[in-house]
DNA sequence: CAACTAAATGCAACAATGTTGCATTTAGTT
DNA sequence: AACTAAATGCAACATTGTTGCATTTAGTTG
């Protein structure tokens, strides 16, 4: 994943750099949204100093290039894994572990684009979170009210 | 509204006070999404002067009591229109003017969830912002395209 | 209507997050 | 190896958001 995101970059005509990879290393291996300070905190841990200015940048860029994304529910960053049709972004987003996951489905996209047009309005993209629990945290929690309850 | 406001805040045991009313009612005369930080200073453009610590537990409050909502494409606070079943919110942005209207759709919230249950998720809660054009905006664009195109 | 009290507000101080201009460094090219 | 536009770091600053505590006030009670 990252390896194609520095050949995106370099095929855009930007450079490939020490910064972008590190930053978009760190999206990749955490699947949660990441804030420009969090990503400066972690790689902090792992030995590696970057500024926040160049974070902020990075991920400027990396949003351009729909390398990454910008979440709304929790402000964070992360990797964008799906090219999308018409800037339509759909997100689960888990309550227990902050876990997201991508998905895209033109039918629901067509069907909300229909309410909307019979209220007036001409919808152009959609943006959707859906917020719940994902498999793993929707099991333990099974588990967990099996044993107290 | 406003009134309504108040009469909610009263009933569930919490004081009308002056900032709660001057929050409200900056909220309902303006239907864009408006920060803590823009309500003070719209405030103060009126000769009103309030504390931003107290815009902040404000709306924290309004927001509790589904009086006001948090929106997530811009992250500004608009007015509450519509009483909510199982926290579902969708709202449709204007990029034209920045308007918001939000909207319901029980079927919608079905299909949506239907989908992300077949992924594995348990759905509780949909969020959703569309992004397009108010009537007004759509009809002002197509009149500015019939005169210079 | 005056006194009372819990709730609400303001204030100060601080913490965290973003932004800008400019000097320095560096990736990719010649 | 030298060159250059792009990228980064740095410093300084602006904005946004948070906390503890003293003061004020809305709503209640006598």
């Amino acid at each position: 994943m990252v390896q194609e995101a520095m050949v995106e970059l370099r095929s855009q005509g930007y450079k490939v750099t020490r910064s972008r990879r590190l930053v978009m290393e760190v999206l990749d291996k955490v699947d949660k949204p990441l804030s420009p300070y969090d990503i400066q905190r972690l790689l902090q841990q792992q030995g590696e100093s970057l500024n926040h200015v160049t974070i902020y940048r990075t991920l400027d860029l990396l949003c351009r290039l729909n390398l990454a994304h910008h979440m709304l529910l929790t402000g964070g960053f992360i990797r964008c894994a799906l090219s999308h049709q018409g800037g339509c972004h759909r997100f689960m987003v888990c309550r227990g572990c902050g876990s997201i996951r991508e998905f895209i489905d033109d039918a629901l996209c067509h069907e909300e684009s229909g309410i909307t047009r019979d209220l007036g309005f001409h919808t152009e993209h959609h943006y959707s979170e859906s917020l719940g629990l994902c498999p793993d945290c929707y099991r333990k929690r099974l588990e967990k009210d099996s044993t107290y309850n």
